[in-house]
DNA sequence: TGACAGGTACATG
DNA sequence: CATGTACCTGTC
């Protein structure tokens, strides 16, 4: 399945920026990522700066699930448009990173997977949840015979011995209680799925999970709820903050997309420090 | 050899 | 409420 005329859409942009822990570049095929959500895997090739996508998967499947997933009808154009043509910093940011999105990802996994990263590197994070989903999570093999692993459901995750190495170090405990507790219904997904509630509630409610502090709070919203106005500050949101905003982010004037802002400065400040020249 | 990594829980003042 | 510290572990 092609698609033609896409904008604001780089999937090498997206997977470098941070939200998604199970997208990568695919080494032995150029120009290639791979995906594994929802049930299913899926590659997607683009050539740099081009607007066709190829997806490896049919019209209907890209219609029912990735559409949505990629949030390709919100028009970013559109935010990236708002932003305040006297603040420099943003603006170099923004058109660093216009091909970034906020995926629409599971809220099981992002939940796990934000939890995982606290006090953590990417790299690291990465590589347990790829652990955690080889061990435990149910196998499958694509038409040209690669295997691959879904996300492990909350049941399976919810007996300790079954997280030991895995490399969560201390995060095991609150994987496991939560496992535990999604498992028996206890924290009800469902509920923080629907819409209904306040993000003042969602957050509290979040919160109150052993091992959800501030920050994951606000990334699983972000990335595992879509509430656009949530804003994960991290050591390098704050630093930013702190250096160019004079300790205070205008976060009223992107009132509907201060998230995907925020993308953009997490992921230019993250990328321009972990590249060589910094 | 340690220090560091997209924080959080827990203890204090 | 603001601040301080320990914490698993792979990687440099």
């Amino acid at each position: 399945m092609t698609l033609e005329g896409v904008k604001n859409f780089d999937i090498g942009q997206i997977a470098n920026s941070g939200q998604c822990f199970r997208l990568d570049a695919l080494p032995e095929k150029p120009h290639t990522w791979r995906l594994i959500a929802y049930g299913k895997y899926l590659e997607i090739k683009q050539q740099p700066g081009s607007s066709v996508v190829e997806f490896s998967c049919t019209r209907t499947e890209f219609e029912q699930i990735w559409r949505q997933y990629f949030d390709l009808e919100a028009d970013y154009q559109g935010y990236i448009d708002r932003i305040d043509p006297q603040d420099a910093y943003l603006t170099t940011a923004a058109a660093a990173g216009a091909g970034i999105r906020i995926l629409r990802q599971e809220l099981w996994e992002t939940l796990v997977s934000f939890m995982i990263s606290q006090n953590n590197n990417i790299p690291r994070i990465k590589k347990t949840i790829k652990t955690l989903c080889t061990l435990r999570g149910k196998g499958h093999f694509t038409e040209d015979g690669k295997l691959w692993f879904e996300f492990p459901q909350p049941e399976s995750l919810a007996r300790i011995e079954n997280l030991q190495g895995a490399g969560l170090g201390y995060r095991d405990k609150y994987i496991q209680k939560m496992a535990e507790n999604v498992a028996a219904g206890k924290i009800n997904l469902e509920m923080l799925a629907d819409g209904e509630m306040e993000d003042s509630a969602v957050e509290s409610y979040l919160k109150s999970i052993y091992g959800v502090g501030h920050k994951v709070a606000n990334c699983i919203m972000l990335f595992g709820l879509h509430r656009m106005d949530s804003v994960p500050k991290d050591v390098w949101i704050n630093k930013i903050i702190k250096e160019h905003y004079a300790g205070k982010f205008p976060v009223e004037r992107y009132k509907g997309f201060a998230g995907v802002i925020q993308q953009y400065i997490f992921s230019y400040a993250s990328n321009k420090s972990h590249s060589k020249d910094g």
